[in-house]
DNA sequence: CACCATGATGTTTACGCAAACATCGGCCAC
DNA sequence: GTGGCCGATGTTTGCGTAAACATCATGGTG
C-alpha cells in the first residue's frame, strides 16, 4: 500500500479511501491511484483489513455429510448467495456424527475467521454438544426444530408430506404406507409424524412404519418386506434414493408400479425423472433454503438482529408415472 | 490477550508462547496461563495471527458445479484432508461456466484470504481465462490435462476405460458402443479417446459415438437411439447417471439388460447398486483424489516446492448384474 | 477584508499477535 | 570466585489497514 501511495504521489490513507470506494476523493487523484494499483498489482491484504475492521466477511458452514443431495444443494445455494453479498464461505466437515465430533467442529470454529455460522445438521447433536460459541457469531440452523433456541430455515416437511399422502388417498388408496428415514433424523421424524397425522385426519389407520437410512440400498431391503404384503398398494418414501431401492425390490418381486403399487418420493433429485418408472415426488427448493439461510444470518448480524424463529420453504408436487389408482381388487 | 497476561501475571508474549505450544515455558506458568485463558474465554484472533504470520492456513476451492457426484465427493475429501492438516477450506462457486465467470472467481480470489487454490473444473476455461494469480498462491487442478502448466491430480480415466472395454470384449461382445459425456469436458474426451484406442488395440471398429451431457435425462434420450440398433449389444456409459437413463430407455424398448444388451458405467455412485439391474461400473476413488490434491498443494507451498506433473488415481471394476455375454445370435 | 464552512488530503494511531532481541537468575567449569 | 552459558521470561517492534483527527487551500459571506 505504501508503494502504491508513493507511486501515485499521495498518502496511504488516500489509497485506502480509493480502495474502499470512499467518497470525497478527487476524480483525478482517484485515477492516479487506480493506475498505480494496477501497475504494482496491488491487492488489499484481507488479514489486515479483517484485523482493522473486526469482521472477516466470511460465513462458516458446518455440515455432517455431503453425501445427501439436499445438503449439497443447500450448501451450493449458500455459497452462491453469500458470494453475492460479498461473503466467502468456509466449509467445516464433520466426519462422524457424534457429539464429540460436533463439539470439535465448533471448537475449531473458535479459532476460525468467521462472522457467522450456518449449521446443516440433525440438531439434537447440537443440543447435546453444549456448544459454546464465540461472542457475536450468529447461528442459523437447517434441518432442525430448534426454533426456540436458534433461527431455523427448512423445507416445509409437514406440508409436503400432507400433499403426498393426500395425493395417494385422492387416487383411491385405502391407506398409505411409509418408508421412513433413520431414527434420530429430524427430517425423518417430521415426515413420519406428518404422515400419521395426515392419515388420522382422513380417518385412516396408519400401517406399521418401515424404516430405512436414506440410502437406496436400505430402500431395497425395506421394499422386499413391503412387496410381500398384498394389502400394500401405496408407499410414501421419505426420500427419492430409498424410493429407487423400493422400485427395484417391487420390480424383482413382480409387483408392477404403478399398476399394483403406487410410489411417491421426496426431494425430486435430478435422477428421479429417469427411474423406472419416472418417480412422482415432492420437489424441495434447496436453492431457496440456502438463500434464506444467508439472508437470515446476515440479518442477525445487524445490530437490530431479529429474534429466533422458523422459516419454512414450501414443496411442490411433481407428477410423473409412479402413482395411479389402486388395482381394481384393492 | 493483554487481559489474559494480566490475570496470569505474565507478559503477553508468554501467553502467545503458550497459545502456540512453544517449548521453553515453565509447566507451572503454562498452567496459570491456560487457566486465565479459559477463565476469560480467550481465543486467538485469526486475523491478527494471519497478518503477523503472513499465511491464512486456508485453501480455496474453485468449482463449477456441485451437481455432479464426483465434484462433491472430491470437495468433501479435500475439506476433510485439509482439516486434518490444520487448514480451512473456502468455497468459490462459479455459477456459469463461462470464461468471464471463471476470471471473476479468480479475481474475487485475489482479495480472499487463501494460501493456495484447488480448481475442480474443465481446464480449457482456465486456459482461456488468462488467469493472473496473486503471487505465492499455489494451484492444483482436478479433471484436466494441463499437467504442463499446473499440478494435476485426477482419476485414471484412460485406465478405467480400458478396463471397461476389455471386460465387455472378454464377455464375447464384438464391439462396444460408447455413451459419452459432453463436448468440452476433458474427462469425457479422455474416456472417449481411450475407448477408441482400446477398441483399436483389440482390432475392433468403434461404432459412432453417442453423446449425452452427464445427466440421466440425456442418457435416456441417447438410449432410445441405441435401443433401436439391433447390432448394439454392449454400451460403455461415461457415467452412472447416463447409464441410469440408458437402462430406462432399453427397458421401455423391450431390450433386456444384461440378456440383450450389456451396460457398464463409470463412477460407482452409491445408487448404482440399486439400479434395475444393479449396475456394473468403474469405481472412482474420489476420496483419494481429494486427499492427494491437498497433499500436492501443501507440498507446493513448501519452499522446495515440486515441479508440475500429473498424478493418476486408479479405478476399480465393480461387477454387478448389468453385463453378460451377448445373446446367442449376436 | 476577516472569517468560516467546505472539500481534499496528510498524519497519527491502534487493531492483536509473534518474531527478534533484551534481561535476568541460576548453574557449571575452571 | 569469576566468566560464560542456558533456560525462562519481559520488552520492543512492526505486520497492512482504516478510523480519527489534523491540515490546508479555496471560495463565499457579512
Amino acid at each position: 500500500m505504501a508503494d502504491v501511495a508513493r507511486l501515485a504521489g499521495v498518502s496511504s490513507q488516500t489509497v485506502s479511501r480509493v480502495s474502499n470506494g470512499y467518497a470525497g476523493v478527487n476524480e483525478e487523484t482517484r485515477q492516479q491511484v487506480l493506475a498505480a494499483m494496477s501497475e504494482l498489482g496491488y491487492r488489499p491484504n484481507s488479514a489486515a483489513r479483517a484485523l482493522k475492521r473486526g469482521e472477516f466477511r466470511t460465513i462458516g458452514v458446518i455440515t455432517f455429510t455431503l453425501s445427501t443431495t439436499g445438503n449439497v444443494r443447500t450448501l451450493e445455494a449458500i455459497a452462491t448467495s453469500a458470494a453475492e453479498e460479498g461473503y466467502a464461505v468456509t466449509l467445516l466437515p464433520v466426519a462422524v456424527p457424534t457429539t464429540d465430533e460436533v463439539r470439535g467442529a465448533f471448537s475449531r470454529l473458535e479459532e476460525l475467521a468467521v462472522d457467522a455460522v450456518i449449521v446443516i445438521m440433525e440438531v439434537h447433536l447440537l443440543d447435546a454438544a453444549t456448544v459454546k460459541l464465540p461472542p457475536h457469531v450468529q447461528v442459523v440452523v437447517v434441518d432442525s426444530d430448534a426454533g426456540d433456541h436458534y433461527t431455523v430455515v427448512d423445507t416445509d416437511q409437514a406440508g409436503g408430506t400432507r400433499t403426498a399422502v393426500q395425493h395417494l388417498l385422492d387416487l383411491g388408496h385405502r391407506t398409505v404406507w411409509h418408508l421412513g428415514g433413520p431414527e434420530g433424523s429430524f427430517a425423518a421424524q417430521r415426515r413420519a409424524d406428518a404422515w400419521r397425522a395426515a392419515l388420522a385426519e382422513a380417518g385412516r389407520t396408519p400401517p406399521p412404519l418401515v424404516r430405512g437410512d436414506w440410502s437406496a440400498e436400505s430402500g431395497y431391503r425395506a421394499g422386499l418386506e413391503l412387496a410381500a404384503r398384498e394389502e400394500c398398494t401405496a408407499v410414501f418414501a421419505a426420500n427419492d434414493q430409498m424410493a429407487l431401492g423400493l422400485l427395484r425390490a417391487l420390480h424383482e418381486r413382480g409387483r408392477r408400479v404403478p399398476e399394483d403399487v403406487s410410489v411417491i418420493g421426496f426431494d425430486d433429485i435430478p435422477e428421479a425423472s429417469s427411474f423406472l418408472p419416472p418417480l412422482t415426488t415432492l420437489h424441495q427448493d434447496f436453492a431457496e433454503v440456502g438463500r434464506l439461510c444467508v439472508q437470515a444470518v446476515l440479518r442477525k448480524m445487524r445490530p437490530d438482529g431479529s429474534e429466533h424463529g422458523t422459516t419454512l420453504v414450501p414443496t411442490r408436487l411433481v407428477l410423473r408415472d409412479s402413482t395411479a389408482p389402486p388395482p381394481a381388487g384393492g
